[in-house]
DNA sequence: GTTGAAATTAGTACGAA
DNA sequence: TTCGTACTAATTTCAAC
């Protein structure tokens, strides 16, 4: 299982320093971005698109690695010609305290691609990928129905994903559309944080009421 | 940006057979697998694992890059290391026959990690990293609000991503808990399908009709 | 953090089974 | 096709600056 349970750790505005891992500088950051293009690409290649000599890049590379900055390398694979050409989301509601069991149910379930709990009406999302919809079917209602911790799901079929970027780099706000903190000394806004239109409901309010924009 | 428009293709219940690339074999899935944990592996250590020649393993190798089935290499990145701590789900109900617009307006927005298209209550789900919830908020009310094609949205926050796999393979369904598919030649459902329990809500329901753009 | 040389390894191109 | 081998090119390591 690939278990990235970790502090959720609300957002201290601060990119660049957090915990205490190795701080990143605009290098490290370059090399992230030229990584995620191409993970295969060799140290030397590295070094010089990011314009650092071979062996710097190496120590920084490995600094990044031993760090766990970069959790891993792999592939990225066409779902379709590997066999598994349809994709659901599983929306979850997990019975208090069965956390858990919940987990270690979705250990066991291969399938399940991606899982992350939610605030809102539902508790977890889970992504499945199967071969067809009637695999979909069983999962969800034999397979997932039967763990204890499951109090209810709701499924919903993903039609064509538009995009799907690697990860999502800090340096990525300059890009595109002008931002309201293009400039560099710009503070960012204190995290008590406004929540001002936003759907902001606690996983915990007993999702009695959902009440869609309109 | 990342098009990954392709055809969402209902399942076919022919894994290894899809469309009209190479056909994939035990070795190529296993091969798969390897790439999946470790996309830096060297083509020798890899043929090593698969138990193939290095010649072989440059020529299948080569065979998945070359036929789209691997996509490309990437480096998996911790977010909260990066300095994006936040990340969030965003629900969107777009506007009929603005598709071709609200993808274009994604596409300059780097801080989307991944796009899908939806059936069910919305029309899209979009995952975006931010290094604040504050932040989160702004992206939503000032740049996704005002996108034309965008009629509401609804954001929730994700408190922990349980589990991440690079990707699902078919060979995966052989573990875990047993599947009622074990027996290799139990001939799967018609893919006419049975949607029983599920709450499969049309895309269509509540707003007329839905067309993909091609 | 950089350079440069040595050792190792990767990638390619054959012929043979 | 796949395998084995040899040849060439590139990469990684390690040294000194």
């Amino acid at each position: 299982m690939t278990d990235m349970s970790g502090s959720p750790s609300p957002g201290t505005g601060v990119p660049g320093r957090i915990g205490i891992g190795l701080q990143l500088d605009a290098i490290h950051m370059k090399i992230l971005e030229v990584l995620r293009e191409n993970g295969r690409i060799s140290v030397a290649a590295l070094a010089e698109r990011v314009g650092i000599s071979r062996a710097s890049a190496y120590t920084r590379f490995e600094a990044l690695r031993a760090d766990g900055v970069i959790k891993r390398f792999t592939a990225e694979v066409d779902h379709l010609r590997a066999g598994l050409g349809i994709t659901a989301l599983v929306f979850v509601t997990v019975r208090q305290q069965m956390w858990k069991q919940f987990r270690a149910q979705l250990a066991q379930m291969p399938e399940v691609e991606y899982c992350a709990i939610t605030t809102g009406q539902h508790d977890a999302m889970i992504q499945v990928r199967m071969a067809d919809v009637a695999a979909v079917h069983a999962l969800v209602t034999e397979r997932l129905a039967s763990i204890p911790a499951v109090k209810a799901t709701e499924t919903v079929f993903i039609l064509d994903e538009v995009l799907r970027r690697p990860y999502v780099l800090p340096s990525d706000r300059r890009q595109g559309r002008p931002q309201h903190r293009a400039a560099p000394a710009e503070p960012p806004p204190p995290s008590g944080v406004p929540l001002g239109k936003m759907r902001f409901t606690s996983a915990a309010e007993g999702r009695a009421s959902m009440h869609k924009e309109p």
